[in-house]
RNA sequence: GCUCUAUUCGUCUAGAGGCCUAGGACGUAGCCCUCUCAAGGCUAAAACACGGGUUCGAAUCCCGUAUGGAGCACCA
């Protein structure tokens, strides 16, 4: 009876899971290698959470050997928002994790792989020979409840206080005989299909998870839906059985919220003939809210939105360094061993992720981003930063571009040593870090804020600001140094700090002191770099005109005073 | 309500019964270095949720309690 209510049903359709099984044969990978996916649903935003998850997934699969591919899941068509598919590849693409297979370049037309459709709506003819096959063998059932129904179902099971679900005798369709199916199909109606779970079921499962361990759960025995009535698209569950064995995945990288399921996904790969895929549950970044911590959303937290990232202008790197640390805490160790190796030479263990949600933490993501610019050369913070900002700042781009060999400079100023500049944390820092190198942005904070100038009188900030116009770049750091030390005590300040300390009340201050107008007079700023490194990035010229402003405001100031 | 699961410095974590007086990193504080920052070096404060067992010995194993998280949809 079974066989027939399957025909009915599916009359159309004439293959078998055999048939797919032989359609898309075991992959040819070495003993070992793991097949990952990233398994995406169209809906808009990309959520960090993904792209964790698929930099785990293809670290796993690389790692042995293995293949890691994009799969679209878009059984949810009312849920679909244009462009999603667009806005996965290219966050994909940008952080390095291209898929080996499925849509693999922006266009989503293009789609590569041995194991195609990667689209799950246009799978249907594969999950429909699935769902007949079950069916005829008794371990699927179509059901006809409508949605007024089912509602009806939980308030009685609430009223009952029994587990809600469909199972037992609580599933009406459960045992419906070929002729009262025949009389729904008869009169247009179209079933759900539903797995038949044993009931009661007192069996556990026990699964290896990769990342947890041992877990011992109660088996299945809801007859969850594995085939939605309204479009044909099966759900969740019976999308993943299917489409994972026929794609040949044997590690199933998923967040955590799917452990629940497990005993139901299990069943279903019992059900198939079909050995399970090796799972590996992540726990998802989280975040504190008030005392508690909840799963990064994406309404209330922009840190979840990948496109946060772009905005304020993370390295791809800092950001893949940051959740390489979130995933494998020994990751810092490596770094710190390794300071220039790239980190797709790390080496990843999935056993070794952490099982509960880590907090997102965006101070040790500036840290490490910190660490991953002063890594770049010159040429590649000048690109990076020029494209940052041709996107997001163009005043900024406008400036970084007008001479171009002097911004690289500026880039470079303590880059080359042993031990390069940390102080720039992304792009958007960039401003703030070296702005004050460019006329434009120099003058605009001076016209704001003044020249700090210390507390000194004026005329000799003015002799200062006169022995610094006359630098001369070609003499060494050392001398120049030397002589600016000599010309300090020669106008009552002490040689170096130790000196001041030991005898404050004979300096008017120390070299510091009087080093601070330079910096104020050449940069607008108290906090800088290396003032012999800047004034020979800056040039002759550029230090006189800086000279003769800073003269003026002093004269001003002098003057008024 | 039921099921599963987790809990080590503020944060990420190391830890597989004696290497634990609990280690590292970020952050914080102090000192050193120093033309100011940044960096770097050194130092400090800072944790095994609680209660019972098991054991010669427990952060580690077992049982409870508390608290957090997740799931119980024709959403993924």
């Amino acid at each position: 009876m079974t066989h027939a209510i399957a025909e009915l049903l599916y009359p159309h359709v004439t293959r078998t899971p055999a048939d797919w099984l032989e359609i898309y044969p075991p992959r040819a990978l070495p003993q070992g290698a793991y097949v990952t996916r990233y398994a995406p649903s169209p809906t808009g935003f990309v959520h960090i959470g993904s792209i964790y998850a698929s930099l785990v997934a293809r670290r796993a699969a690389h790692q042995t050997g293995g293949v890691f591919f994009l799969r679209i899941e878009d059984t949810d068509k009312k849920r679909e928002q244009d462009g999603s598919i667009e806005a996965i590849v290219h966050n994909l693409i940008n952080f390095g994790l291209t898929p080996d297979e499925g849509i693999v370049q922006i266009d989503p037309e293009i789609e590569l792989g041995a194991y195609k459709p990667y689209t799950q709506s246009e799978r249907i003819d594969i999950y429909e020979s699935f769902a007949k096959d079950l069916v005829a063998r008794g371990l699927a059932y179509p059901a006809f409840d409508s949605e007024a129904e089912l509602d009806e179902l939980r308030k009685q099971q609430e009223v009952e206080k029994v587990q809600p679900g469909y199972y037992g005798k609580w599933a009406r369709w459960r045992d419906a005989s070929y002729e009262d199916v025949k009389a729904r199909i008869d009169a247009g109606e179209r079933p759900v299909i539903r797995v038949r779970a044993p009931y009661p079921n007192p069996a556990r499962v026990v699964l290896h998870d990769a990342i947890r361990g041992e877990i011992d759960m109660p088996a299945n025995e809801i007859d969850a839906v594995l085939i939605k009535s309204d479009n044909r698209l099966p759900t969740y569950h019976f999308a993943h059985v299917v489409d994972d064995t026929v794609m040949r995945v044997n590690l199933v990288t998923r967040g955590d919220e799917w452990l629940p399921s497990v005993p139901l996904h299990l069943q279903l790969f019992a059900y198939i003939n079909q050995p399970a895929p090796t799972f590996a549950h992540i726990a998802p970044i989280a975040k504190m809210d008030g005392t508690s911590r909840r799963k990064l959303s994406k309404r209330k937290d922009p840190e979840a939105n990948m496109a946060y990232y772009y905005e304020i202008g993370y390295p791809e790197q800092a950001v893949t360094e940051y959740l390489l640390n979130l995933a494998n805490s020994n990751f810092q160790d490596w770094r710190r061993d390794n300071p220039t190796t790239p980190n797709s030479e790390f080496a990843f263990s999935i056993e070794k992720m952490g099982i509960a949600s880590p907090l997102f933490d965006l101070i040790k993501l500036n840290d490490i981003s910190k660490d991953v610019i002063a890594r770049f050369t010159a040429e590649q913070v000048y690109d990076l930063a020029v494209a940052w900002a041709d996107e997001h700042d163009q005043r900024l781009a406008a400036v970084l571009r007008l001479e171009s060999a002097y911004t690289l400079a500026v880039f470079n100023v303590e880059r080359t040593g042993t031990a390069p500049r940390k102080d720039i944390i992304n792009w958007s820092d960039v401003e703030r870090a070296v702005g004050f190198f460019f006329d434009p942005l120099f003058e605009a904070a001076i016209a704001k804020d003044s020249y700090p100038f210390p507390a000194l009188d004026g005329e000799l900030t003015a002799q200062v600001i006169e022995k610094m116009k006359a630098f001369d770049p070609v003499m060494p750091k050392e001398n120049w140094l030397a002589g600016m030390r000599d010309f300090a005590e020669a106008h009552g300040f002490a040689r170096d700090a130790k000196t001041f300390k030991k005898a404050p009340e004979s300096y008017r201050g120390h070299f510091g002191d009087m080093m601070m107008i330079v910096r104020a007079a050449l940069t607008g700023r108290t906090n800088t770099p290396d003032l012999y490194e800047i004034m020979k990035t800056m040039g002759t010229a550029r230090v006189q005109r800086r000279a003769d402003l800073a003269l003026t405001a002093a004269k001003q100031r002098a003057g008024n005073a």
